[in-house]
DNA sequence: ATAATTTTGTAGCGCCCGCTCTAGAATCAT
DNA sequence: ATGATTCTAGAGCGGGCGCTACAAAATTAT
């Protein structure tokens, strides 16, 4: 009935999120993102919008193959204090692994953008959410089955995690190095280890 | 000898500040900043050179001004545990009186400019660096008049705070909720709490 | 083949960007 | 007052911005 498309949607916009991921959505111009996609401007207004709801299918997108599927990667093969120390280590080893320190999409966008877009701001604190549940609901499993201090608040140690990992992602961008960043981690790790007393 | 400026530098230069403070860099155009500024694009261009320089010019102003006056002001008035315990309390403060939800101009910039500019990024780090290491000296000061823990490294907890203290920074611009800052903070302060055992 | 429908390349709209030029206004030493 | 010097206001430069209009190309149902 119609002409067909001659790209391929979800590729294009794994292009775009590297667009937006590595300048910013500002710095990222509408010419810079047709070119990357390999499409012209008018494709890209007919398959996806203007800039900003791009960016916002971009979110989605990274969060759909970074974030969660991080969290469900892990979460499946290891056990839930275990799942938390991984998630850590792979954000500090992919953080100094990526020679433009782009660090995370979701947290440049909470900085940048969320500020001055009330709806992309929920967005970012709903993905943000997300990490927030995975930490706490493996250290309320990790809890019960005791390989974790009872005194631990689900809770705060949650909050305390994401704002561990938001510190760590913010630091990359600008001092990408290893031993800065795991001792960020360290302490926050080390919270959750049965006091050596216990283990006696 | 000539014509006498009719504006204060100064002045004019925390005008700056606020513009990029709350729009971000990309975001803040040259008109915007004279207006703001109260001062025609010529005198502008005159006084502080062109757009990038006036940036470094702000972010060294934010420094003195922010930074280095809190942490020499709170470092004047607190025992080194105290100080440290003070300054993310203030930070927590700050942030979630500021309805704009700016954050912190050096962590902002941390995640937008510095990593497309490596002056700027050398300049942000070293901004960063004086809070680490500001942190660090408090801590080995209070480990050797024996209120914290001998068992602290210095050098990793003194990161462990400049990175929790740039994930509340992140984690205030989308999320301005006091429990969740103070769950941010609250496990990394009471790492520096002599254990009960020793109170006795 | 034809018609209907969608995609695509191109050209370009109006606008704002960073920046500069120029003319004149203001201040100083003499 | 005069001249030297600096600052200021305004217009405007070239260029890139987000976005759109339009006609040609490609596809499918008939």
């Amino acid at each position: 009935m119609a002409r067909v498309k001659a790209f391929d949607e979800e590729r294009a916009l794994d292009k775009a999120v590297d667009c937006f991921w590595s300048r910013g959505y500002e710095a990222t111009s509408v010419r810079d993102l047709g070119e990357a996609m390999e499409i012209g401007g008018a494709s890209l207004y007919n398959a996806f919008g203007d800039k900003r709801t791009l960016f916002v299918k971009c979110l989605e997108r990274y969060a759909n193959r970074s974030s969660r599927e991080r969290m469900a990667r892990i979460e499946e093969k290891h056990a839930p204090k275990d799942a938390i120390r991984t998630f850590l280590a792979e954000i500090i080893e992919r953080s100094l692994k990526d020679p433009d320190c782009k660090g995370c999409l979701l947290v440049n966008s909470a900085l940048d953008v969320a500020p001055h877009d009330a709806a992309i701001s929920k967005a970012v604190a709903g993905y943000l959410d997300e990490i927030r549940d995975f930490f706490r609901r493996n250290i309320e499993t990790a809890r019960r089955a005791g390989t974790m201090p009872k005194s631990i608040d689900a809770e705060v140690v949650s909050g305390h995690l994401l704002g561990v990992l938001m510190g760590i992602r913010a630091l990359t961008r600008v001092k990408p190095d290893r031993k800065l960043l795991e001792s960020v981690a360290r302490p926050a790790l080390a919270l959750l280890d049965l006091p050596k007393s216990k283990l006696h």
